[in-house]
DNA sequence: CAGCATCCAGCTTGATACTG
DNA sequence: CAGTATCAAGCTGGATGCTG
């Protein structure tokens, strides 16, 4: 039988969830926090790249959806630490497992680029 | 030590391909093509709500990675096959990997965003 | 430090029309 | 069938300025 969610469906709440963990920055937001805890500007420099805003919306979407939780101390300065959630861990550990699949076959990436390119570049 | 390649640096070229990969279509894409080849307007039926044009271009870039194969048979109606290179099979299994664990776990997900919308609302 | 509000340039996307 | 070309609209995201 088939799951009540399924991506490929246009309508299903599932694909905008995989929309913010694999978005431009959800990705690397989660994968940095795999790590461990970090604070927003830790991780502003970790996500190399990313503003401010972005950030911060980054990381509202995967704490509504439960994947990261925020832990904000009422000092002066505040404090605030982001961490993973049990399911963002879950989650995390297979973005991760993709991603360092990616880096280890980075160099048939680019070969395959450079192939593509002569090819069309010829004609 | 550290691989060549890291994601987390906005200059490494593994970012762009990780863009295209976990991009709005190219995912969906790769996780359609892992049952099998498929033909262009078959493809756009699975993958619910994308257009001509941007499978066009998804196409393209996955093909340029290396991640797909495009088998053009000279007939006339033309008839155009997608598959999955090896490499792009290694990569669809880890990002189907997380598919299903996402979507096994949205009831968490939906669960999460209900608490989390009554306890900002209340505010 | 941790963030929100606003502005707006430009990139992405979808619709439409067309080709081989 | 399998695309390409063009164009407008809307959303994304960066810069800036401000708050607690």
């Amino acid at each position: 039988m088939d799951l009540p969610y399924n991506v490929f469906a246009k309508l299903c709440p599932s694909r905008g969830t995989l929309e913010h963990i694999t978005g431009r920055w959800g990705g690397l937001t989660l994968g940095a926090l795999h790590e461990g805890s970090l604070r927003f500007n830790e991780l502003r420099r970790r996500v190399d790249g990313v503003s401010e805003k972005m950030l911060s919306q980054t990381l509202h979407a995967l704490e509504r959806d439960g994947l990261v939780h925020r832990e904000a101390q009422p000092t002066n300065p505040p404090r605030v630490d982001y961490e993973l959630t049990p399911l963002g861990r879950e989650v995390a550990e297979r973005l991760l497992s993709l991603i360092h699949c990616l880096e280890g076959r980075m160099d048939d990436v680019l070969a395959a680029r450079e192939r593509y390119d002569t090819a069309r570049g010829a004609r």
